[in-house]
Parts: C-alpha cells; structure tokens; sequence
DNA sequence: TCCATATTTTGACTATTATAAAAATAATGA
DNA sequence: TCATTATTTTTATAATAGTCAAAATATGGA
C-alpha cells in the first residue's frame, strides 16, 4: 500500500501527470530507446528548470520513470512495468476487480460487476 | 485530467487509500445498500472523528465515495463508476493502453505492448 | 422539549509540498 | 584548460494538507 501511495502522489499533481503523459507519448518498448530529455519535457510544457527537476525527482522515487545519460542530457522515460503495478493493485488489490476497466474479460469476474 | 488529478490527490494518502478499501469491502451493487457509517470506519481504522470527517470530505469532494444518511449515521460507499473512470483514465488515455493491467484482453491492443 | 448519539465544522497548529532564483555539477568540444 | 550547454542542488519562500480539541449541527427517542 505504502509504494500504491507513493505512485499516486506522484501522480496526483498537474505538472507530474502531464510529464508521464508526455513520457508516455514518447516510449518506445525498447532498452535505451525513447523518452525525453529533461530539456525537452521543459519546454514543451513549459516549466521552469529547477521546478521540472523537482517533479522528475518525485517521479523518480516513486518508481514511475527511469533515467539514462545521453552527452549532456539526461533523458527520462516512463517505467510501463511500475505503472501496470499501479492500475492492477488499484483494480485487483485495492476494488478486488469490482472496477477494473477491463473487468468483463478476466475470467471467474461477475460481469454484472463489470461497470 | 483534472478530475483524474482530484480523484488521484484522493487515494494518495495512507488514511484514505485504506478508508477507500475498507469500503470497497463493504460494498454493495444495490442502491441504498452497503457502505460503512463514518463511526464504523472511525473505530475500524482508529482514526479520530475530526480527521476522518476532514477525509471522507476529500473522498467525497473527489467523487469517490457517495453519502446517505441512515438515522443518525451517514453511510459512505465508494462509487465504482467513479473509480472505473481513473482507472480507464490511467490505462487510456494517460497510458494509451500500453500499461493496463488486462491489455491482452482489449480487441486492437498489441499484445507484445501489454506488460 | 430535553437528552444522548453520530457526525461535521471551526480554529489553531504543524508538516509537507511547490516554486524559482542562484550556485553547483557534469559533459563536450574548442 | 576554458567556455558552453544541460541539468541538478541549495536555499528561501509561499501555499497546501493533515491533525485534533472544542464547539456546532442533526437525528431519534424518552
């Protein structure tokens, strides 16, 4: 419970959340593939260095994105695993599946359930 | 996603992640069913009355959790649709799909995507 | 109406989080 | 090595969130 707290403070801040979404766009399933660097993610949205540093930090440590060094930038790339740990505790530990989005199609869930 | 942004700020806190499971638990699908009073979940999760108020206020605000009052007892319930709507926010449009938990079971999604 | 129970609101306090300027660190190429 | 670019860390400040005692509100029954 305490690491589902830790992603969903990450998550839960405007900044935060257009940063994962904007990693997100940027993936690729590939290993040292994908992602942005910080500079990138600061520009597109607009967001003063040292406050973006702040937030890639948060979702550092909460496990939601990882780093690499590319020269001199340091690129950011969102942890797909970490977020599928995310949705399915929030589905399976924390609803026991009453509300997966997806519910109708894991066998032995009630599709009356299903919302 | 400001909506997703007040739903995620109200399950990224220890008290009501647990207060939120606790009725998830004591859920029912019929109306006017289910829930917990603020009492049951105050002595359950040994919280004190004012700052459980202070929390459930929080969950409501989010649209989490629906009240109804029974004599002197408010009943809280969490809302599933509610809670359907972050999860298929986080899975859809935030992830596009590549982080659902149940992804293979989604018509269109690449399996090799789905974690 | 008065009392007891259930819960919320208010108010005061502490703790945590967000922002950003300025200084520090890291990598590259001249 | 020095200048340049990319980014983080430090430091300070402002804003928000969490806690809880005490007072207020709402309901039901004597």
């Amino acid at each position: 419970m305490e690491t589902a707290v830790t992603a969903l403070s990450a998550l839960a801040q405007e900044t935060r959340l257009a940063i994962f979404r904007a990693l997100m766009r940027a993936h690729a399933p590939e290993e040292g593939k994908g992602g942005l660097a910080a500079g990138e993610i600061a520009s597109a949205l607009d967001v003063a260095p040292a406050t973006l540093s702040f937030h890639l930090k948060e979702l550092l440590h909460a496990g939601l994105v990882v780093q690499r060094r590319e020269g001199r930038s340091l690129i950011y790339k969102a942890d797909l695993a970490a977020m599928h740990g995310l949705t399915a505790y929030l589905i399976d530990d924390c609803c026991q599946g009453a509300c997966g989005s997806l519910s109708p199609c894991v066998p032995g869930r009630a599709e009356a359930e299903c919302v």
